[in-house]
RNA sequence: GCACCUGUAGCUCAGGGGAUAGAGCAACGGUUUCCUAAACCGUUGGCCAGAGGUUCAAUUCCUCUCAGGUGCGCCA
């Protein structure tokens, strides 16, 4: 059990015994606002007053005098209009601290059963990564790591926009104009220039549209030729994508893409008109919703051509076979709601009722507008990385010379790309994101490199103080400063924010979670020195800054961000 | 026109029924013979867009208004 469900057990059992039978309303535990209010707190008093009759006060009077004798608790107060402020025991809070890693937390009560699949990333083949695909990258990643943590089976798909219009276009494009010398050297700078180049052209000739649904058709009819470009191109792109995903520390469990599905929608095409969730309307097979809550969605082309939404029913349909669905989490930027809430009505109406979720998020742009491709106005990815280790490195050299070169590579790759990731993990940005490059690229103030500068720190002084782990582990807790035990309040808390965090798909609780211990963590260490300490008192504040470090860690892990032993 | 998102300090953002609304940056003032100053401490800065409602309690929930963004039948 978590810590603080042991302590809502003790609590309910004293409100049973004092209000048996009535239907209250369920005691809730919460962090206190305040520490000077207690280690954590519950309103159960003035919620229940209606119910119970009588002032919230006297109710939380005769509450705390119904608690056992336990372990847990030290004192309770009774404060303002009927807050009950709840004390914790030093040998609690001490115990807790040493159980306190994964394996011994005990996460059955949630509903772990079956796998959750989780969509994120799914660039368009034929073009670099660049901003635009950050955040459904990390986010997603940062999803799949929480629910890992918990205990839960997760499937992170990338679904790949690898089939569709642009492929016709490409096709074309290449027979054109491809350079073979760039092509060797770099294809997907030419693939990606070939497709800027023909969006600039059809402008001009428009007969190129189409030949370019000549080439698509074609394509789509299985001509040899073709195919065989349409897997070249794909083979490119996530070489060129798996380099990304690479320094990112980002990784897949499939990589089922659109063209997956290509077989797989006739048959929803059939399902949905013969159950009459579809009909037919000017040629195209469509879906009309009740109310005009929902835009009409088209799951047919005119053509007969299968859309966006088609694809996405074929994928729910193939996924309800080959898993045993828990939840489907999807993460993409909130143009696409309308799309979601279409399809997963559609799936709804066909009886697929297994959980879903679109998590969205604003989409970055510059100010003077947004990211496109065709206009060739994007930072890509890989220069954004490039562009982060190098000051990465540059400030270690300034701050940090004599450590060996290849030591200050890989400290640089770990502060540089954990910077971005954390930029962005550390928002919940559901409106639009002004690029800003002294923003992303910030090392000061709430940033990763600021935690990880602070774990590093701590290893510093373990290391110095010549004692070993199993020292640290076993020393008896003294809160010496008041901050030692303000920080020690703040791990109870760690495992239900994670699970916060997870439910609510939002690592930016994570992220302000470890913020806030690292900032208590520095405090700490410039308030008081630690090596210098009488015996018992330093072995004491290591382990309290030790145990504080492994969930600064673990933090940084649910984020995908790297710690260093110095930096 | 309809739908969704957003509006919190000069700027960028947390918080999301509960006690005195918080950070970072910027500005200003301090801290190093001492464990990594990528740090720490302090000062200045708020009608939580506006108006109603629900509640013991609203910045938070509901309704309306205003402002900005996004989407709306054969793109993904």
């Amino acid at each position: 059990m978590l810590f603080e469900q042991q302590l809502e057990l003790v609590l309910q059992k004293a409100a049973v015994s004092v209000f048996g039978t009535i239907e209250l309303k369920p005691l809730l535990l919460q962090k206190s606002s305040n520490l000077k209010f207690g280690d954590f707190q519950t309103n159960f008093a003035m919620v229940n007053s209606k119910i119970v009759g009588g002032n919230p006060r006297d109710i939380a009077v005769r509450l705390i005098a119904a608690i056992d004798e336990n372990a847990l608790i030290e004192k309770c107060e009774i404060a303002g209009p009927g807050f009950i402020n709840i004390f914790i025991r030093t040998s609690a809070i001490e115990n807790f601290l040493k159980n306190m890693s994964v394996e011994k937390q005990d996460f059955s009560f949630l509903n772990r059963k079956g796998d959750i699949i989780i969509d994120y990333s799914s660039p368009n083949i034929a073009k670099q990564m660049h901003i635009g695909h950050l955040r459904s990258t990390v986010i997603g990643d940062s999803i799949k790591r929480m629910y890992n943590f918990l205990g839960y089976h997760t499937i992170a798909d990338n679904h790949i926009g690898d089939w569709g219009t642009q492929f016709g276009k490409l096709i074309v494009a290449y027979h054109k104009w491809i350079d073979r010398e760039n092509y060797e050297r770099s294809p997907i700078e030419e693939l990606e220039r070939l497709y800027v180049k023909y969006s600039q052209t059809v402008e001009s000739e428009p007969e190129l549209e189409i030949q370019a649904r000549f080439e698509l058709k074609k394509l789509q009819e299985g001509d040899g030729y073709n195919t065989n470009l349409w897997k070249e191109f794909i083979k490119i792109s996530l070489q060129e994508y798996g380099k990304v995903y690479s320094r990112l520390g980002i990784s897949f469990d499939t990589f089922y893409g659109e063209s997956f599905y290509n077989d797989k929608m006739p048959h929803v095409i059939e399902l949905l008109l013969e159950k009459k969730i579809a009909s037919m309307d000017d040629g195209t097979t469509i879906v009309f919703f009740e109310g005009d809550e929902l835009p009409p969605c088209i799951v047919r082309k005119k053509d007969g051509a299968f859309l966006y939404a088609t694809s996405d029913l074929a994928c729910i349909d193939f996924r309800r076979k080959a898993y045993d669905v828990n939840r489907m989490v999807y993460v993409t930027d909130d143009r696409q709601q309308n799309h979601f809430r279409q399809f997963f009505k559609i799936a709804e109406l066909l009886g697929w009722n297994e959980q879903k979720e679109h998590v969205y998020f604003g989409i970055m742009k510059f100010s003077d507008g947004i990211f496109s491709s065709r206009k060739g106005n994007v930072i890509k990815l890989m220069d954004l990385l490039d562009e982060s280790v190098k000051r990465a490195r540059d400030i270690i050299e300034e701050k940090n010379p004599t450590l060996p070169p290849e030591e200050k590579d890989s400290i640089a790759a770990v502060v540089g790309t954990g910077a971005i990731k954390y930029f962005d993990l550390s928002q919940n940005k559901t409106s639009n994101i002004i690029f800003d490059w002294e923003k992303v690229l910030s090392f000061e103030g709430n940033t990763s490199p600021y935690i990880q500068y602070t774990y590093a720190r701590i290893q510093s002084i373990t290391r110095k103080s010549g004692l070993s782990r199993e020292e640290i582990q076993t020393a008896k807790v003294i809160f010496d400063e008041q901050i030692e035990r303000d920080i020690a309040i703040q791990l109870l808390y760690f495992y239900q924010e994670v699970i916060r965090a997870s439910e609510s798909y939002k690592p930016n609780i994570i992220a302000d979670f470890i913020y806030e211990l690292a900032k208590k963590i520095n405090s700490l260490y410039n308030a008081s020195p630690v090596l210098t300490a009488e015996e018992s008192i330093k072995r004491s504040k290591l382990f309290i800054l030790n145990s504080a470090c492994e969930v600064l860690a673990q933090g940084l892990e649910l984020l995908g961000i790297g710690v260093l032993e110095r930096m």
